[in-house]
RNA sequence: GGAGAGAUGGCUGAGUGGCUGAAAGCGAUCGCCUGCUAAGCGAUUGUACGACCCAAAAGUUGUACCGGGGGUUCGAAUCCCCCUCUCUCCGCCA
């Protein structure tokens, strides 16, 4: 959420760089219902005053023994035109909310200009791109040829867009999870956090989700639950309507959870394959920062995420998404793309935003500065750190051989009870 | 699922429908005192949204806020209803 007052005073800025999103948004509207808010809101308070003076005066009456009766009489009828206002009043607020709710945050300057995500300009990229002298197959192929990938059996007790990890696959899976979180937590300096899969409504408006895209989430019927589709939602949320210390920030979280996503609207994309499921896993990072120091823990976010990669030995390029291809709630967001020899592509594998204070005052998270004594909304980041399911395909794909087998990165040797290589089972 | 008890500021905890934005204590900050530390003394200790003022900050002022929402009343932390959450006991259960 934008700040009401901000917008107000910079309309023509706001307005020109949500253009520059190139999305819908009624600025219009918020003027008027602004405007309208605070007149009204200034006769209701102008009334709630005069009858709270007046009920003074009552009970001081009272107390003496005097007659009130005309007085009450008065304040009956006034309390009966702030009640109308009030109805007013709320009716206007929620207009005013609903609008609000649903624009989206403003670009950072450094976000480049672009309409989508051909125009995202690469920012830096790392490693080799293996080379094969046979021809790459993608990782549906190679992880159903292994038996650890079955597509046709996950279909069958789910539907589209599940799968189901068998044996070393599985293991495969379990042992990214783990080695991710060993090293956010042990080298990157986050604390583990393993938090409810579903979240209530207001969780879910914190973060941005709500009330927008609904669509894209699952809910639990006869609930107000929803299926969290990423950690960042109950993370960020932890805090939400605290006020923390100065001295506790920044805070670094690392949360590995089961992701849950409608994929509504993304009908005939991706549909082989790991790449685009309605249950995946991943591990996140998520920042809370001083706002002075949020767009340098947004890099050090990005490193980390991609640190992952360089130790798994995988080719990789960050990007930095152009205004046309921000999310709602970000203000600059990284991608890092991972390579991925069986697609002939680089495929998203993180995200990393900083999200400034847009999701920090839906949620109420703020923080008192030591030096003024005063509370400010904090400035919340996330990042992929990684997405594992596509991580698992960049290892099958970028570690298949030619006899069909995959090598194990060193880095996850450890974390495969010694395996170095899966094979497949004759 | 059943029965009962609760929810008040950063924390603990008072609170009879008007004198309560809210006692008291703790903590914190500032000052005093002390050779240092401890103790002691004094002061301070909200948030949100408006209005005025204004470059901004500060300041002045209004309103709201005692888990959330409704109601009664001239007036609600206080009375009534609904909901949520917490605790205790019973049942069920990985």
């Amino acid at each position: 959420m934008l700040d009401i007052k901000y917008v107000r005073e910079n309309l023509d800025f706001v307005s020109k760089k949500l253009g520059e999103r190139g999305t819908d948004f009624d600025l219009d509207g918020f003027s008027r219902y602004d405007q309208k808010r605070r007149d009204v809101l200034q006769e209701v308070e102008g009334l709630r005053s005069e009858r709270n003076s007046v009920s003074k005066e009552i009970g001081r009456r009272k107390k003496e023994k005097e007659n009130a009766d005309e007085l009450i009489e008065q304040m009956g009828s006034v309390s009966a035109r702030i009640k109308e206002l009030e109805e007013e009043l709320k009716g206007i607020e929620g207009q005013l909310s609903s609008l609000v709710m649903v624009i989206p945050n403003i670009p950072h300057a450094s976000v480049p200009m672009g309409t989508g995500e051909e125009d995202n300009p690469v920012v830096r990229t790392w490693g080799e791109k293996p080379v094969f002298d046979f021809e790459p197959r993608p990782h549906w192929e190679i992880g159903e040829s292994l038996n650890i990938l079955d597509f046709g059996r996950a279909a069958k007790i789910a539907g589209a867009r599940f799968a189901v990890y068998r044996g070393a696959g599985a293991r495969l899976e379990r042992a990214l999870i783990n080695f991710m979180l060993d090293l956010h937590t042990q080298d990157h300096g986050y604390t583990e956090i393993l938090t409810p899969y579903m979240v209530n409504r207001e969780a879910m408006t914190g973060t941005g989700q709500l009330p927008k895209f609904e669509e894209d989430l699952f809910k639990i019927a006869g609930t107000d639950y929803f299926l969290i589709p990423t950690a960042e939602v109950p993370v960020t949320n932890l805090h939400n309507g605290e006020i923390l210390d100065e001295k506790d920030l920044p805070i670094y979280y690392v949360s590995y959870s089961a992701c849950f996503r409608a994929e509504a609207g993304s009908y005939g994309k991706d549909t082989r394959g790991l790449i685009r499921q309605h249950q995946f896993n991943k591990v996140e990072m998520v920042k809370f920062s001083k706002p002075d120091s949020s767009y340098d823990e947004l890099e050090k976010l990005t490193l980390n995420a991609e640190e992952v990669l360089r130790r798994l030995g995988i080719a990789y390029r960050t990007v930095n998404l152009c205004t046309g291809d921000l999310g709602f709630s970000s203000a600059k967001t990284y991608d890092v793309e991972a390579w991925m020899p069986g697609q002939d592509a680089y495929r998203e594998i993180s995200s990393c935003s900083n999200f400034e204070d847009f999701q920090a005052r839906r949620a109420g998270i703020r923080y008192r500065r030591e030096d003024t004594g005063k509370v400010e909304h904090v400035h919340t980041l996330n990042g992929s750190g990684l997405a594992v399911g596509r991580t698992f395909v960049a290892v099958l794909e970028n570690y298949q051989q030619k006899d069909g087998s995959v090598k194990i990165p060193d880095a996850l040797i450890p974390y495969m009870n010694g395996v170095d290589r899966i094979v497949p089972i004759k």
